[in-house]
DNA sequence: GTTAGCGTTCGACTAACTCTAATGTAATGG
DNA sequence: CCATTACATTAGAGTTAGTCGAACGCTAAC
C-alpha cells in the first residue's frame, strides 16, 4: 500500500506541514517521489513516522530523533545506545505523567470549587489575596 | 514572606527567564519592586504563579492564561466562564494523559525489545523494512 | 480550455521561551 | 578606598518546532 501526504496526515493525526517539516529535515529518508515529484509513503514509512510521532509527543527533540534514526541505520552495534535512549525516554514519560496527574488534581480542585460556587451561590474562599479587587463583596478567583 | 526572583525560580522549578517573561507579559500584575527596581514576590504571588505553571504545563497558551487572569480580576460574574475554562482544561489534561500512556507502552515495547537483543544476543525482528541496510545480517531498529 | 483540486517550494511568521550583552547596585575583602 | 563578586536590571537576538501564505505545476472534469 502507498499513500499521499494527506492520507498520511489523516492516519497519523498530524498536519501535512509537520510531515513536510520532518521530511525536509531528513527524518523520513525513505520516502519516495512519484513522476510529478509528489511524496509517496509506504507502510514502512508509516511505521517509522509512528515512532517519530511517539517520541516527539513524549518530548524528544527532533535532533535526538534524528540521531536515533542515524543509530538505526548504522546497524546492530548501536543497540546499546538505542536501549539507553529508550530507557531515558521511558523515565521522562513516566515523570511527565506523574506531573500531569498532579496538575490535574489542582485543576479538579478548581472545577469542583467553581461548581460549588455556581450551584450553592457561595462566595469564593480561595482567591489569592492580591487578586481580590474587593475583599468584602468579591472573592472569586 | 517575600522572595527574590531566584528563590521563586527554585521553589517553582522554572527559570528566572520564564518568570521575567511572564511578568513582562502582564501575567504577574501584583509583583512589586524594591528600592533598586528588583522584583519582590509575596506568598500570594507564588500562589498565582503556581496556577500559571499548572495551566502552562497542561498546555494552556499564555494568552488564555492572561484571559483567565482578567476574568479573576473582573470579579464574581465571570465565575461561569472560568468554570468552563477549567472543565475544558481538565478534559484536555485527561486526554493528554491517555495519549502519553499509549505512547509509553510503545516505548516500553522498544525497551523490552532492546533488552532482549542485548541479553540474548538475538537479532532485531522489528526493524521497519526500509530501515534495514542489510536484511540478512543487520535487523536492528 | 479553463477551472478545481491536488501537490510542490521558498520564505515569512509564531509561541514560548532562552540566552547574551550592557549596565547598575550592594556587600565583602585587601 | 577601590576592586571584585554576586546578583539584579533591560533590550534585543536566537532557538525550536511547527504553521502558514504565495506562487506555481500537473491532471481530471465540465
Amino acid at each position: 500500500m502507498s499513500y499521499t501526504i494527506h492520507e498520511v496526515a489523516q492516519k497519523m493525526g498530524i498536519s501535512t506541514y509537520t510531515i513536510r517539516y520532518y521530511h525536509d529535515h531528513g527524518m523520513l529518508p525513505f520516502v519516495k517521489r512519484d513522476e510529478n515529484n509528489n511524496r509517496i509513503f509506504e507502510d514502512s514509512d508509516l511505521e517509522w513516522l509512528n515512532i517519530i510521532v511517539c517520541l516527539r509527543a513524549t518530548g524528544m527533540p527532533v535532533e535526538r530523533i534524528h540521531h536515533y534514526l542515524d543509530l538505526v541505520q548504522e546497524g546492530e552495534c548501536t543497540v546499546p545506545e538505542r536501549y539507553e535512549m529508550m530507557k531515558a525516554q521511558q523515565e521522562r514519560t513516566l515523570s511527565e505523567i506523574t506531573a500531569l496527574n498532579k496538575h490535574l488534581s489542582t485543576i479538579n480542585f478548581k472545577v469542583d470549587h467553581y461548581a460549588d460556587i455556581i450551584e450553592n451561590n457561595k462566595p469564593d474562599m480561595f482567591v489569592p489575596s492580591n487578586l481580590r479587587n474587593n475583599p468584602t463583596t468579591d472573592q472569586t478567583a
